[in-house]
DNA sequence: GTTAGGG
DNA sequence: CCCTAAC
């Protein structure tokens, strides 16, 4: 969503701005590949030291493989490499809305170990690759290719986003014991099928609790998590979870504006405990206190605007 | 759909 | 985290 990243440009022709005024540049964010759906499998007595090991083996295998770029415009694709992007229809003037590159095992590998599928494994796909896979592209510049994306000056705080604080914590959703949740080996499904089509758009099977009711497994909020929420709730106050969660989870699916106001909750909760805490965990008043230009913490942000936000209203 | 709080 | 009353 609102990934800062870097618009990369592509010229259709070279770099230079030819004497053809029809050359011109599209713009591009990538803001996530479509990656093929990886399974694994590791027993249940396996550390998560291992399990982890074991995902790495298994991205590392396929790296190796060897990856290629796919890119899919419309849902269809493109294959001819010596076709232009405007032969392609990837036109500055053209709604390129629709376009996905996606990361494809150059050559099939044969599964890391012995692929054996326990019985149905209930993980988030997504949230396991994130870093290094799932992208979507979209394209934000629809006209000239004036660089300067001011698209996020809105977000002075995006610096601390979990963008780059969220790492690898392939979150497994389990259903604890009743529907059997192992993982167990890793094995990059790479999908036989014929065509690259394949593996594009990963299916994200992100309602795995099918039957309401299953309560979310406990994820932990990370010292990054908890950085991000402060600084968040130091720019926004407190009473705007909505925006709390835009601007610093935006990319965090399992945490919703409920978890951030519960988490934040806690924090104040534990500050007021022990507001002489034990060298290792800032809470969220050490965070907050370099500026406390407000009231300390809990600054409740009525209706209104951000605290420090001069607001005047005429 | 959001907030705020208790459970 | 969940559940809900009260916006």
């Amino acid at each position: 969503m609102l990934t800062e990243a870097s618009g990369t440009s592509f010229a259709t022709g070279g770099q230079n701005k030819s004497c053809e005024s029809e050359n011109y540049h599209v713009k591009l964010r990538i803001k996530s590949f479509n990656i093929p759906e990886l399974f694994i499998k590791v027993p249940e007595n396996a550390t998560i030291g291992s399990l982890k090991r074991t995902v790495m083996d298994v991205v590392n295998s396929i790296m190796e493989g060897g990856l290629r770029v796919g890119v899919l415009l419309q849902g269809k694709d493109i294959q001819d490499d010596n076709k232009t992007l405007r032969q392609a229809g990837i036109c500055h003037d053209k709604k390129l809305n629709n376009i996905d590159f996606t990361l494809q095992c150059e050559r099939e590998r044969e599964s890391p170990s012995g692929v054996i599928i326990p019985e149905q494994m209930d993980f988030l796909t997504a949230d396991m690759v994130e870093p290094l896979a799932r992208m979507k592209c979209e394209e934000p510049f629809p006209e000239a290719d004036v660089g300067d994306d001011n698209q996020q000056s809105k977000a002075p705080y995006r610096s601390r986003s979990l963008s780059d604080l969220y790492s690898v914590h392939c979150p497994v959703e389990m259903a604890s014991q009743d529907t059997s949740a192992s993982s167990q080996a890793i094995i990059p499904v790479s999908p036989a099928p014929s065509d690259i089509g394949a593996l594009a758009i990963v299916p994200l099977c992100k309602s795995k609790r099918s039957e309401i009711g299953q309560r979310r497994i406990r994820r932990p909020f990370t010292v990054g998590e908890v950085e991000a929420l402060v600084g968040a709730v130091e720019q926004l106050g407190t009473g705007r979870w909505r925006a709390v969660k835009t601007l610093a989870f935006d990319n965090i699916e399992h945490r919703t504006y409920v978890d951030l106001k519960d988490k934040w909750k806690t924090l104040v909760h534990t500050a007021s405990i022990s507001p002489q805490q034990r060298r290792g965990q800032p809470g969220p008043q050490e965070l907050l206190d370099p500026c406390p230009r407000s009231a300390g913490l809990l600054v409740p942000t009525p209706p209104g605007q951000a605290p420090g936000q001069g607001s005047s209203s005429p």
